[in-house]
DNA sequence: ACAATGCTTCGATGGTGGTCGTACTGTGGA
DNA sequence: TCCACAGTACGACCACCATCGAAGCATTGT
C-alpha cells in the first residue's frame, strides 16, 4: 500500500474540519464544544469530526474532567497546515477575503474573545499605547497596562493560571493580530456584562449597539 | 471566503487525484492518459480530475500537438505533496516495506532534486567539508564550495536567479535534510547525464549502477 | 439525589461528487 | 479523404459522508 496521502487530505478536504484546525493553529488547546462553534456545527457534527481528526493523527486530546481538549498533534501537522495557507493566501489573493457577512467582519467571536475589524484595531491601539508589547510572537501585558485594566475593574486574581495572559491570535478576516488569551477574554466579557454589545444566538457575530461602540472606544481610548 | 485550506485538501483528499499528484512527483511531465493509467480511472474521469487539479493551481499544462502535459506547478505544491507523505510515512510506518520501498528509500527524486539516504549523506558529507554551510535555517554555498562545483563543470550563470541556490529539504524517509534548490538538481541532472544513474519510469526511484555510485561519491568525496 | 453541562452514539436524510457510457472536437498521419 | 488517437462535454447513476435530532452516558455542582 502505498502512504495514503489522500486520507489525510481528505481529513482536511472539509469546511468544519479545516476551520477547526487553522483555529488550532493559534496552538492553544480547545474544547470540543468551542471547536464546533468557530467550525459553526452542533457539538454532534463536531464529535464526528474530531475523532477523525484524532484518528487520522493530527490531533491529539487531552481528557479534563468533563471536557476533552484537543490540539495540534505535532509540529508536522501544524506545518502542513501552515503550507496550506500560505498556497491558498497565494492563490486567492484576488478573492476578497473575510466572509461576506458584513456584521462577521466587523466584529465577531472567536472562541471567547473578540475578533475582526474592531478587536485588530483594539489590539493596534493597546499596543501603540503600550498597554501590551508584542516580541517574537508572544504577547506581554505591561505594568502600564495592568494600572490601566486594573483601574477598569478586572480581577486578575480571578484568572486561569494555566492560560496566557495575553495572546495574539491571527484574524481570519484581517490576517492580523488580535488579542486573545485571559485579556482577551475579560475584554469581552466585560463589554457585554456593560451591556455595550449582545451576542448573536445564531451566529458567531457581536452586535455592538451605538452608544456601546462610543463607550467602547472611550474606554480603550481609540 | 474565507482562505479555503479545505479546498486544496479536497483536491488531494481523492484516491485518483492523489496517485496523480505523487506521481508528477518525479518532477516528469505527463500526459493526461498516463496519468489515467496510473490512477486507475478511465480518460473521462481523468480529464475532470486534471481541470480541477489545474483550476486549484496545483498543476500546470502544457499543449503539445494533441498531447496535453502536466506538471507540479511550482516548489510550494510540491513540498505541499512532500509533506504530506512525510506525515503518511510516519503514520504507517507499521506497513511492510518491500524492495520498490527499499529502492525509494535509498535513492529516489523530489520534485527535481536527490531525496532519500544517499542525498542525505551527501548533504551531511558537502556540510563537514566546508563546501556549503547551515545557517538559522537557510543553507550557503561557500567560496569553497563554488570552487569545486566550478571544477566539477557546473555553470552557475546558467540558474535561475529567483529560485535559491541551495536549499534544505526535509526527508521523510530519513527525517533529515537533503539538498535542494538550484544546486539540489544540477547535482541530479549531472549524475543522470553522466549515466551514474537512471530514472525508473515508473516510479519515483533513482537507480544508480554501481560503477555509477563509485564515480559519484568519488566525485563528492564521501 | 437531582439538575446542568460536556460529549457521544445511533439512525435518517440529503447533497456533493466520483465514476463511466455515449458522443463530440481536434490533431496527426496514411 | 479517411481513420486512429488524445482529450472533452454531458448526463445518469450511485456511494459516501456531513449534518442534525433524539436519546444516552459521564462528570460536576448544588
Amino acid at each position: 500500500m502505498e502512504p495514503n496521502i489522500a486520507y489525510i487530505g481528505h481529513l482536511i478536504g472539509d469546511t468544519a474540519r479545516s476551520r477547526m484546525l487553522t483555529t488550532l493553529m493559534s496552538g492553544k488547546a480547545l474544547t470540543a464544544t468551542e471547536l464546533s462553534v468557530v467550525a459553526d456545527i452542533t457539538p454532534q457534527t463536531a464529535s464526528s469530526h474530531l475523532t477523525k481528526l484524532v484518528e487520522g493523527e493530527l490531533l491529539t486530546v487531552r481528557k479534563q474532567g468533563r471536557h476533552k481538549y484537543f490540539q495540534l498533534r505535532n509540529k508536522q501537522a501544524a506545518e502542513l497546515i501552515e503550507q496550506l495557507l500560505s498556497i491558498t493566501a497565494s492563490v486567492s489573493s484576488s478573492v476578497a477575503t473575510g466572509p461576506n457577512n458584513e456584521r462577521l467582519r466587523k466584529s465577531r467571536i472567536c472562541y471567547d474573545h473578540l475578533a475582526g475589524e474592531l478587536a485588530v484595531e483594539l489590539f493596534d491601539s493597546l499596543s501603540s499605547k503600550g498597554w501590551i508589547v508584542e516580541l517574537d510572537q508572544q504577547v506581554k501585558l505591561t505594568d502600564k497596562g495592568k494600572e490601566k485594566f486594573n483601574h477598569l475593574g478586572i480581577d486578575f486574581t480571578s484568572f486561569n493560571n494555566r492560560r496566557p495572559m495575553c495572546k495574539a491570535c491571527l484574524d481570519w478576516s484581517e490576517r492580523r493580530s488580535h488579542l486573545a488569551g485571559n485579556l482577551g477574554a475579560w475584554v469581552l466579557q466585560d463589554a457585554l456584562q456593560r451591556g455595550w454589545a449582545k451576542q448573536d444566538l445564531d451566529s458567531r457575530a457581536i452586535q455592538f449597539t451605538s452608544q456601546g461602540l462610543t463607550a467602547f472606544k472611550r474606554q480603550y481610548e481609540f
